[in-house]
DNA sequence: TCCGATTTTCGTAATATTACGTAAATTTAC
DNA sequence: GTAAATTTACGTAATATTACGAAAATCGGA
């Protein structure tokens, strides 16, 4: 919304112009005036403000400032721009998290539920599941790893890239092997899908959609997330690789039903003995 | 907002509760809908109507109606309810994403700075740096050791309870220790804590408020997820782990400076190597 | 370059809508 | 049956919207 009335700042009469620069001015304020408030502090009549409201689609100025409100929650905030030296440390906490909720929201609007579905299915016939991933993917792997072992499958996970190639030529027709990588050209990576691919085993890919791990898999989950890992950490790519995992390891478990209840229970309880009292 | 109308059902009289149920069951209807509309709908009387907005906390109808347009667009969905047997994948998936927006918004407000500026202190000050964690946290831990990795500070992790112990019973002034810990009860983290700390050593606790864990540590950044941990795999809890610590590794990575890009550079030199074109 | 015509833009005033406070009436509980 | 609470009806005040007229700006022509 705002964002909507910054950009079109050059299409509007000199009096709508005085609107919108106090609106983007004191946006949150505007919301509990009246029009005639808002009127007098931009210093055009009310009329004005009207029209300006009819202007960006709504039907009068109360409806405006119910979209103005809307857009004003949702919006994490407008800078969707990356960090910089000069910032403080608030600005970055602000910047990332903001980033971080704007990730999921894409990935909840773009990611395709079929094929997550599919995945799911990948992950129900294994025999054995087998995590592979290098770097900062690696930790991902791991994680994978602790989730899938609650079913009762043999799961393994591998950082490492000889160990990749071993277990991936070691593997047969009816074992999962996921590849997580972010750049999806990691070559170890791709090298391992192909080998798992001619053993004969699935070959599911946690990557960007279109890159060379993508196109050597049996099933991507893609997970496309403008973040440039060749100048910064990964972070929030992997963040959402870890989502992604989370849903997938929830579609299992519902999926298999209670039928790996009592290896749960187990697993529950050697648990206790390890934690302190609150 | 939705949720709070939905907790205090109770508390309210039998036309509030009309008034109630119809904006629950109408809620984005009720954004264009004046007060009289809503009152004939619910079947009660207007100012029932404006007395259920002022138990809300709105000054007026209005007013409520702006509170509730934000609340419907920054609150993803209203079901913050857990997955259930009876959910469906696509269903899975838009609440798994939904807790974790909400997660990250509540990170986001509770979260206070001055603790995260303390923490990259003692990050800056390091001489050295551990870090600990157990279970899902062991792969949290990972993942920080390689990205403070490439600050050319010695970093280490451990996901073993008993190289812990050692690690941490060997730690000097001037060393950090970073405890990951969901429930901040696992015995053996705690107990690392408590060894690192009586060796001199800072020790950075990343968990729930008030818990064994906190209190043995010198500083707490504390993560508070409302996750049933000991039914369910951590999830979310992870996630925000994770994003604090990218918070954090982003602040040092400022507060440094550019005083380690020569070490970046070697360390990218290292990687192009590994990936294939795209 | 200057003047006049047309279109656009803006503000005043009137009108319609909407919300709020007060007081009466109904219901409920004891 | 009575007192308290709650709801409703009504009137008033505030607020937004429409209609219309005036001013400004742009454009075309000489």
């Amino acid at each position: 919304m705002l964002l909507q009335i910054e950009s079109s700042l050059d299409g509007l009469s000199r009096s709508e112009r005085k609107v919108a620069a106090y609106v983007l001015a004191d946006a949150s304020g505007v919301l509990s005036m009246s029009i005639a408030r808002v009127a007098r502090e931009a210093k055009v009549s009310e009329p004005t403000v009207n029209r300006f409201c009819r202007t960006f689609g709504a039907t009068g100025f109360p409806d405006f400032k119910l979209k103005l409100a809307q857009s004003l929650a949702s919006g994490p905030t407008l800078t969707t721009a990356m960090v910089s030296e000069a910032d403080t440390l608030p600005e970055i906490f602000a910047k990332l998290t903001d980033k971080a909720i704007c990730s999921v929201q894409d990935l909840k609007d773009s990611l395709d539920v079929t094929n997550l579905e599919r995945a799911v299915d990948l992950f129900c016939q294994a025999r054995q599941v087998a995590f592979f991933g290098m770097g900062a993917s690696g930790s991902v792997a791991r994680d994978a790893q602790h989730k899938f072992f609650r079913f009762n499958v043999p799961v393994v996970a591998y950082e490492d890239g000889l160990m990749q190639r071993m277990h991936a030529t070691a593997m047969k027709t009816g074992d999962l092997a996921v590849l997580i990588s972010h750049t999806g050209r990691t070559r170890a990576v791709v090298e391992a899908a192909g080998l798992a691919r001619e053993a004969g085993a699935s070959v599911l890919a946690l990557t960007r959609s279109d890159t060379p791990l993508s196109r050597v898999a049996t099933l991507t989950v893609p997970v496309d997330v403008d973040e440039n890992t060749d100048l910064y950490i990964p972070m929030v790519s992997r963040l959402m690789q870890l989502l992604v995992l989370d849903v997938l390891v929830t579609g299992v478990a519902l999926k298999r039903g209670s039928d790996f209840q009592p290896h749960l229970a187990r697993i529950k309880q050697s648990i206790d003995g390890t934690r302190l009292p609150d």
